[in-house]
DNA sequence: AATGAATGAGCATTCATTCAT
DNA sequence: TATGAATGAATGCTCATTCAT
């Protein structure tokens, strides 16, 4: 499977063979298919490992740590360093957002992901710490821009993961304005 | 290209036959290849049209504002309505990052985009309207939210662009600390 | 679909590839697949045209008999013609059979036969020239001689064909008891 | 060999694979090969089998019988009988005339039972109860009427077996032409 | 005797691309 | 310009058979 994956990443699913796979791991085609059913299910046990296993480092990250907005913080850094780690998984899921028959794997996951961060979100906000408004927003705002910037800075640019973990931090706690600035007025009425 | 672009995101790149799309165009397979090299080409045509009326859609939002922070709210506003009226070639995109031969160009219109708002970014810093750190951070952060969110919530949840622009633009401007809450120390080892 | 036929009578419908025929044909495989869908909707259309063309082979023999034994005789031989010249054709009925996703277009020609030769039968037993009990069971009787004799002495053993069929007529006339016989009563009570 | 056999004939024989058969019976793999050097040969001990078979229930039903016309009708009933209780093996000797491998075991069992009724035909023959013309052929003629009828009418068409066997035996003896009619002069050219 | 993981040749089918018309 | 028949390499998958255990 790790071997498949990193191939699925690296030269795109459907450009990478069951023979190549096969072949590459010097066994007969036949035992993949002792293992696997079909090509497609092979990619979506990829797929579902990869989410359980994002999902169980940012678990781990934030476990022991009281103050809901340091969690938060902390489900970052867990989440960049994953996506770091195994960059190969993260274009995998890419992938498979854009074919319908892989999509529903990558909501689901998606779904999950917003649904663990959620309570912390909104503890935050009772605790008076985070703005009040939609925390399903706030959280998947936190969630695009981490993802983002783990694909621009960390994987594509090579910057390091903590280093950036500690920027997306910080946008997402103050965002872009300068200290002190006011709010400026809302644009339209 | 418009007809294959949709097409292509509807069913994929790859399940996306030249046939069906010669068929159902009413047109011979000859014309295809008279117009285009390769199937490969005529995908590459389709994404540099693509980023090209992205890129204009927010130049031509942004034009005539003079507050670089405004700018920045209606290059947001410009993209998320863009995002939302051409949702298959933004699902185009996203496959495209994920095959060798096609993330050149996605990269590319990345870099592109950044370049086009970094200005308005630092022109902001400048004036003291936006916090001084990495101005191409903070680019690359807000184009994060705004696609992540584009994804998720319009062109998947089905939210209206112009809705979610705004809570992209409040979590950009101030990020998810309630106003007045003094930034948390870092969590530094 | 000659070609075809005859190799799925010599080697087996099984055993016989597409890419043994086409490149016996001296044709590309995709040539193939221009004219049918798949290698069974090849055989269905061979079995098809094979059922068409005996059925015409009978109702052009029997053309312009008055007297209706005689139309089944007539019916008689040019069965076993057409069998004795398109042996492939039978074999591949033959295995037909043995598959139920083409045993029904078997059935069907099957059916089709019975109910071509019915009239002729029921207009002799109405003349008084025929026996008069189960005109389809005659029908069948008849022609399940013809087939299996046909298969044996002419395609198996090589007999002549017209010589076979005025065997064949003459037993289905009068069965195997010797003229004058009394018929003998019947073992059952 | 018996649950193969009706798996063999359900299915056919191509589309069962020796996993199938192994997993339906509980057993693995190794065992198969243990007993039978391939599937093929499988097949072959199936049909000698069925061959042997219905020989025996031929020769068994005729035993004691004085009458040369009786014995034959006696071979008629229980062929007819065998046949509709062995139905999946019937088929499977239907299929085996198709495939060139397993033609010559059909054939060597058809020419078995044409000289177990010889002898009979021929005795009738010189008793002057049956028609003096060529007994081999006679013997055909009788072969192929019940087994046609057998398939169509018993197997396909789920009609009682000894009522078929009566009229089987009734067209044999006396043929379709009605009792008294004088034999119509040949059609000859 | 028995298991079942492993093999790999073989199969039906697809599809980007070419080219005579 | 346009057609669509033709090509054939490549793909996902099957399955009879082997063999270490």
């Amino acid at each position: 499977m790790d071997y498949a994956a990193r191939n699925f990443a690296a030269e795109g699913y459907h450009t990478t063979s069951v023979t190549s796979i096969v072949n590459g791991l010097g066994v007969g085609k036949g035992v993949f298919y002792w293992y696997f059913a079909s090509k497609d299910e092979l990619l979506g046990e990829i797929l579902g490992d990869a989410l359980r296993s994002m999902r169980e480092a940012q678990r781990d990250a934030i476990a022991g740590e009281p103050d809901p907005a340091r969690r938060i913080d902390q489900g970052i850094r867990a989440s960049l360093h994953w996506l770091s780690e195994n960059r190969h998984l993260f274009v995998l899921m890419e992938f498979a957002r854009t074919e319908e028959r892989f999509a529903p794997i990558i909501r689901r996951g998606d779904d999950q992901m917003v649904a663990d961060a959620l309570p912390h979100v909104s503890a935050g906000i009772t605790a008076g710490l985070l703005r009040g408004e939609d925390p399903v927003f706030l959280t998947m705002a936190i969630l695009g821009v981490s993802g983002h910037l783990a694909r621009t800075l960390v994987l594509e640019q090579g910057n390091d993961a903590d280093r950036v973990a500690e920027s997306v931090i910080a946008f997402c706690r103050q965002g872009y304005l300068a200290t002190g600035t006011p709010a400026l007025a809302r644009r339209s009425a």
